[in-house]
Order: C-alpha cells, then structure tokens, then sequence
DNA sequence: CTGGGGACGGGGCCC
DNA sequence: GGGGCCCCGTCCCCA
C-alpha cells in the first residue's frame, strides 16, 4: 500500500499524524495538481508572446503598459531540473498519475500566470511556425471550438467581445504583478516585500549559535541546529523506537517502512525511498532513456 | 554500490 | 509584518 508522507495538509490540524498514513493518496493529486499553477520560468526561456491580430491591434497603453509586465523567478538551485506540471518527471511514478488539467493544458498560453520580466514584443518561434495568435495578455485567439476564445484564463469568466476579456486580463496583471522588490544581494526579485525580507535573511544570517558560532537564515533553523548540539529528538517514529532531531527526517525515515516507496522506476518497478536513488538507479542503466 | 541518516536551505502558509 | 511551522528538497556521510 503506497505511503505519502509528503502530503500538504490544507486547513487541517498542523501537527501531521504520522500514524495515520495510507489514505492519503488523494491528497497528492490534489497537491500536484495546485503545485501545477505556478511555474518557475528561467528568465532566458520565457518570450514575451506575440501580440494577438498583430501589435498594432493592441492599444498603445496595453502594449506599453510594464504592469502587463510580471515577476521573475529565478530557477531553483536544485541539481534536478524543476519538476514538469504534468507530473511526468522523467523515469518517476509517482504513487498516482496526475491525470492533465484544463489549466495546465491551457499554460502555453498563460504567460501572465508566469510572471516574467517585461521584454520587448517579438513573435515567439511557435507563432511564427504555427501562425497561434496569442495576445500579451494571455487571450487565446486560436478558433477551434473546443478552445474558448472570450474566456479569461485566471477566473474563466467569459466575455463577448476581445478588448473587453483583454480589461479584464489587465485587471489581473496589475492586481498580480503591480510592483516587485529586488534583492541587493542577489538577482532574485519578490513580489512582496515581506517575501525579499525572508529572503536577504538568507544572506545576513541574524541567527548564530551561541555554541559553534554557526549562522543561520531563521530562527528555527538555528532551533534544529542546536538540537545536534544538545542531542534532543523530538520527531519519534511511530512504526519503530527511532527518533529524529529533524521532521524531514523522520519523513524520510518514514518510507523505509513503507513497502512501495514514493519513487518508482517505470521499468523494473521497483521502488525508492528517495529521488536521488532512482535517479541512481536509472543511471546504473535499469531504464535507458528511449 | 546501495540505502539510510544527519544536517540544513528555502519558499509558502498560517496565526 | 513577523515569527513559527510545514513541506520539499539537497548534500554529505556512513554502514
């Protein structure tokens, strides 16, 4: 019975039952499918999308606005590449396939929803190519009759004529990507101010350990740093006399008690508790990549 | 080489 | 707005 420990609890208790653990396979469906409307998009991928009915359809104000502008993120710094919306990563199973979403069908026209920096108006090559009309502000223009074309892509209101849907795209973008902080450290930008404060902490570090001097970005990590001094684990497992200083841990702890882990190869089917082993794994050849 | 533990980082959410 | 917490993840080390 799969396990999913890694399981996002939503207006729930915030004390995770760990006892409680097989019946949570809806829960990362649901996680998967909400993680699937934000995109992290690496400055040099991201286009400005060619303007619908030609750049002169647009007004001089909504093609020069920078509001229609938005946020960049940076790409993580993980040495995996950032997970696709799908839920296909590579060899990766997760415990329930992530059936495709209206939404995430619909992403290669949402360039509001990702956020990028403002650039200058070119034609992307798959408009070039495929001749798509898509407006800058996420207004799908295409004709068939399975795509809507009046239906704005963040509340899915419908509206009959273009100008009007490109308002009310508008409204979203200026509601959405009005300002951004930069970081003084970084490259990194944040569309809050409290989000950038989160972040220049990671590079101040204000939490020291009075013991070993070691710096840290927030208090609890520094928390969890003096326990290794201390010797105190307070995350136990239920399934074994275990315990764990740290609650990733104890997670990861967790899935060596599962029968079939979180990760699992498509070819041979075997399982694994952590990513970095089936990547391993697929590396050592069980799955060539066809 | 594989599997697991220890330590830690960072974004997001909630209070 | 800030702090605490959760989730997800990485890197390193060891048996």
């Amino acid at each position: 019975m799969p396990r999913s420990f890694l399981v996002k609890k939503h207006l729930t208790n915030k004390k995770p039952d760990y006892g409680v653990l097989d019946s949570k396979k809806h829960e990362v469906i649901h996680v998967e499918s909400s993680s699937s409307k934000l995109k992290i998009v690496h400055p040099h991928e991201t286009l400005f999308p060619a303007p619908f009915l030609g750049n002169s359809a647009l007004s001089p104000t909504l093609r020069m606005n920078p509001i229609s502008s938005g946020i960049c993120v940076p790409p993580p710094k993980s040495a995996h590449p950032s997970l696709p919306m799908d839920g296909t990563f590579l060899g990766i199973t997760y415990p329930l396939p992530v059936t495709s979403s209206p939404l995430r069908d619909m992403q290669p026209a949402l360039p509001m929803l990702e956020c990028t920096k403002p650039r200058p108006f070119q034609l992307s090559q798959r408009d070039l190519q495929d001749n798509v009309p898509v407006s800058p502000l996420g207004l799908s223009t295409t004709g068939s009759s399975q795509e809507r074309s009046d239906e704005c892509f963040d509340c899915q209101k419908a509206f009959l004529t273009l100008s009007s849907l490109a308002n009310q795209r508008q409204i979203h973008c200026q509601w959405r990507c009005q300002k951004y902080f930069s970081c003084k450290y970084c490259d990194k930008e944040y569309v809050s101010l409290g989000a950038l404060k989160m972040h220049i902490r990671t590079h101040t570090l204000p939490c020291v350990c009075k013991l070993c001097g070691k710096a840290f970005s927030r208090p609890w990590l520094l928390q969890g740093h003096i326990r290794t001094h201390t010797g105190e684990k307070p995350f136990s497992c239920p399934h074994c006399s275990r315990a764990f200083a740290d609650r990733s841990n104890l997670r990861a702890h967790l899935q060596t008690h599962s029968e079939i882990k979180k990760y699992q190869c498509r070819s041979c089917f075997k399982t694994f508790s952590r990513i970095s082993l089936l990547t391993k794994h697929e590396e050592a050849g069980c799955c060539p990549m066809s």
